[in-house]
DNA sequence: CTGAAAGCGCTAACAA
DNA sequence: TTGTTAGCGCTTTCAG
């Protein structure tokens, strides 16, 4: 059994109490007091149970993050950024992950209700379809920050890119680089972030004046081989796709893997743009112009605002609608 | 304030005590009563706070996972399996990142003296040099195990790949392309994996029959910037290089960008193998030879063998040393 | 089969 | 300045 603070009381014949002031530094504890207990404290190398506190003064000093999946690189830099503010507040953090899965993120998010974290950053997954779970959650009054995949329909904080503008500036930098014919590799239409850059791309569309019949929604699955086999399909199917926009990270490698199996050149053959984080993007074969999103910094506006929302219960989270620009990095598999 | 065993007590007319015993499916309540229960529960959508149960049967269905970084294929990956386990065994996973600093671990490590974690699996930080905070926690009876770097004064379960022969059959495969000055990336010395990959290629160049003026260790840095100007000076002055081990993923893709900038040819001037898990290798140009840990693999063993020391009491973490082999994966760099 | 009560380690109101 | 005590929500004897 480890040390506790009755170890403490009982060797210095103090109270617990005194003990429990001296170790938070009271004004109404004598210094010499405090010197002693501060001293045996550390030598004995006293820790509080944290969970001890957390039953008495509710608060866990804890909080989830819930994520699709962290194979993205998008999602491990935003765990990195969250993990640096998180350290920083003195805060702890459980991660979660959907594995795209509506039912993990169900039964993810019930384990919150009992107190065990203090507020819930989350992304939600490709496949959820209805958000009762989320609604339920937002009731009971769990700070609640949305990052990157949001819900809309609840109304608390939020921090994204422009995904509307992001799949806008996509799309007009194929048109622009001659593309007649432009696929849009989607992920799952329910998701935020798939609506708004379609929605992009079919703005960009429209205003070059291009109809419905060059207009390219491709569903794919959150299943990587279905989705190989969809994107094989459509490529080797409609030869006279020039241009390809991966709506995540996953779907353009695979667009790269697909084009290598079916002996299609990219870019000469096949432009390709995609929204990925990867930092090796420059190395590819050929190397891949990116829309890339701020996910370090996504990552830490979320965690910073919800512990802004956790510091002074008077911050309002509804408030909060942060969106950080996505950039464009041109590179040769556009070009 | 959410819904607690009290309330339930109030609404049925029962004792805390009942309800309790109820909720746990005791022998000594009436199935009628179990039913009420469990009936209002459901209905008031009732959870128990986890750490009040935690503080009375001390096990608080936490572990921690103590990293490195994330933003490396092989961390996503092991990731993912400890948490595929973790979520079907029913704990919690909180992730704490070292950023390779030696301090950081320390700290983080602090955290898990008093009762909020019930195991720990860890990788060390490249900048570990001491491990009198392993030590102590090891000392504390923390079940622990580490997984990829390990420590290995502490005697406890390691679940690792076999970097030495890793490291040979990596210097082999650039011995029998026919490089003759191979130069090896290293990390950090201090670091298991490096010091057992270097060992692997110093073998080999032995076993060649290469003298000292053939072996060349380069010693990068844990800050990126730092480490690419290693690089670069090192292959900018030596042109007789004609082959790169990378110790770690990152080493590789920078020794890519290097070569990038100094117009060197991969693989026809230097040939480039990496311990790497990005699964877009093959994408990368030239394609990337790499030696692939099993890294979910890793992740979920260990985190196996950590649910078991805790579901047994009598399980023998120190017994258990795991080797998963690597697996190699020739590839353009080095053709 | 059900309930009363003690106590996990800590904090905070109230006494001394 | 220090100590006594109640209680956070739950589990677990031990009595009824």
């Amino acid at each position: 059994m480890s040390i506790g603070i009755k170890d403490l009381a009982k060797e210095l014949q103090l109270s617990v109490a005194t003990i429990s002031k001296a170790l938070k530094d009271s004004h109404e504890i004598s210094p010499e007091t405090k010197e002693r207990v501060l001293k045996l404290a550390k030598e004995l190398n006293y820790t509080p149970n944290p969970y001890a506190s957390s039953l008495r003064h509710r608060g866990s000093k804890t909080i989830a993050v819930v994520l699709p999946e962290v194979a993205d690189s998008f999602f491990s830099m935003a765990i990195n950024g969250i993990e640096s503010v998180a350290q920083e507040k003195g805060y702890h953090v459980l991660v979660y992950l959907t594995h795209e899965q509506f039912e993990r993120e169900i039964s993810i998010l019930k384990d919150f209700q009992n107190g065990r974290v203090d507020g819930v950053l989350l992304s939600i997954s490709s496949t959820t379809c209805e958000y009762n779970h989320l609604h339920k959650l937002y009731e009971e009054n769990m700070p609640l920050v949305f990052f990157d995949r949001v819900c809309e329909e609840i109304n608390t904080a939020k921090v994204q890119t422009d995904d509307t503008q992001a799949g806008y500036v996509a799309t007009k930098h194929l048109l622009e680089k001659g593309c007649k014919k432009i696929a849009f590799l989607s992920m799952n239409s329910n998701l935020s972030i798939t609506k708004h850059r379609m929605q992009g791309y079919v703005d960009a569309l429209k205003e070059a004046g291009l109809n419905d019949t060059q207009k390219l929604v491709v569903e794919c699955d959150s299943n990587d081989e279905v989705s190989y086999a969809i994107i094989k399909r459509v490529l080797e199917g409609d030869r006279q796709i020039d241009g390809v926009i991966g709506s995540v990270e996953k779907l353009a490698t695979m667009t790269y893997a697909v084009c290598d199996e079916l002996l299609i050149k990219i870019p000469q053959q096949l432009k390709v743009i995609a929204f990925s984080n990867l930092q090796i993007a420059g190395l590819l074969n050929p190397s891949l112009t990116t829309i890339t999103q701020p996910a370090f910094e996504i990552g830490k506006t979320a965690a910073t605002l919800l512990f802004r929302a956790l510091e002074k219960r008077n911050f309002d989270l509804k408030a909060e609608h942060i969106s950080i620009p996505s950039l464009l990095f041109e590179r040769k598999s556009t070009s």
